[in-house]
DNA sequence: TAATAAAATGTAATATTGACACAATTATAA
DNA sequence: TTATAATTGTGTCAATATTACATTTTATTA
């Protein structure tokens, strides 16, 4: 401790881990095993260790509770309430993360009793972490009107209707198949596939994979997903 | 200390403070006037104090350094390699402000010994700062292309060429001027004054003011002051 | 083989954008 | 007094993108 006279100050990282069930937008909580609130549920989190960077924290913390590396993940926003933890004042840096939701490991869901939630039904959760998530709603809402970083939440094959299905759910709203269509394929960053996708259709819907490479380039590129953005995303709390 | 077992870190805040004087983007820092680096520059920053939030500690170190109050200011980034600072270890949350920079205070400037860099030309900083500013300065051109930020930067009165030469500096290009005005007037965003300003040209051009009215309500609303804006936004750090 | 359900493709009207030209204003010089 | 020059303000048209809406295709099953 070389800068004298100053206060230090615990610091937690909070992983939003989100999916998509083909349905709705999940979130994963565990029911904290520690008090305080013991048996609430809770965002999964840990305190930084003395050589790790938070990035690789939130990474640790990942795959402690499900297994999984080489997610997408990034830094949301650091909450620092004076009281936010009632225990001792903890600095909180947020991070959400994209999950396939078909790749989670169920086994490890035992040992912190962790559950996947409906995002539209979450629960009351400890500290502010009710608002961590708000705030990963709007980011994701922003962000994936304009940067292809939904197709981290599904699967290599996925077919139209799911992608609609998507995107639909996410700005809770409908849009038209023929325009959504057209306006996703201009993109060029999909491969269509030969095989169909045959479980919910009678005719089947093909299935089309992510060009990676393109991906990977047209990342940051400014791409329009939606129709009238402005009209779906909110403002972040 | 309740949390047993786990370490407590410094946590920091610094500011990024971004002016524009008509012809370019400007960057206070001050001139470090203690160990390590002592005499180098730096962005203005402090330690976070028991009873604060972070934002509150960055509005209170900018007053410090500026004298300004009710700035428009947005939290960045939060830095965490653990030898960022040699000292000690330190998190660091970086902030960005962006400020008119007529209204900041000289005398303020002697105690830090503070000075305005050009952006374009930012001299070597202590730490991970440069790395801090040119997130901020990726932060700055991604939101501004969307949202009506800039004018945070401008006088209450400015006229379409200094608009112009507000954009057309961040993003280091140049505009149609006439397809440039269409496009900014028909957000209905600003209110055409009555006087002209003849200091830089023959003709003068007409001051505008915002619509502190609209300003607020479409502040978060999807605009698009540039065209092309894939082109011109650079991934962040 | 006809009916049905869902996916895929097509088209025309409208709105937005981008490229470009010309007119208006006024200090300064001829 | 008038011409010049520098800069601001406004206008047009073609190309492009978007929206709203209809029809065709595919495969199952009755």
């Amino acid at each position: 401790m070389k800068y004298s006279g100053q206060i230090r100050t615990l610091v937690a990282v909070d992983c939003i881990i989100l999916g998509f069930d083909g349905e709705e937008y999940k979130l994963l909580l565990i029911q904290r095993g520690f008090a305080p609130e013991k048996k609430k549920w809770s965002l999964m989190g840990g305190f930084i260790q003395p050589t790790e960077t938070l990035e690789e924290a939130a990474i640790r913390i990942l795959k402690q509770l499900t297994g999984l590396e080489n997610v997408y993940m990034e830094q949301l926003h650091t909450f620092s309430d004076p009281n936010r933890d009632p225990v001792e004042r903890t600095i909180a840096v947020a991070y959400f993360a994209l999950v396939d939701i078909q790749k989670y490991e169920k086994q490890i869901s035992k040992e912190f009793h962790a559950e996947w939630f409906s995002l539209k039904d979450t629960p009351e959760l400890i500290f502010d972490h009710n608002q961590m998530i708000e705030m990963a709603k709007n980011r994701l809402r922003y962000k994936a009107a304009f940067h292809p970083i939904l197709f981290e939440l599904l699967p290599d094959k996925f077919t139209l209707p799911q992608l609609q299905a998507l995107y639909e759910g996410l700005y809770d709203t409908l849009f038209d198949r023929r325009n959504f269509s057209r306006k996703l394929l201009s993109t060029g960053l999909f491969i269509k596939q030969k095989e169909k996708e045959k479980e919910t259709s009678k005719k089947g819907a093909f299935y089309y994979k992510l060009d990676q490479d393109r991906y990977l380039s047209d990342f940051q590129a400014f791409l329009k997903f939606i129709p009238n953005p402005d009209k779906l995303m909110y403002q972040e709390a």
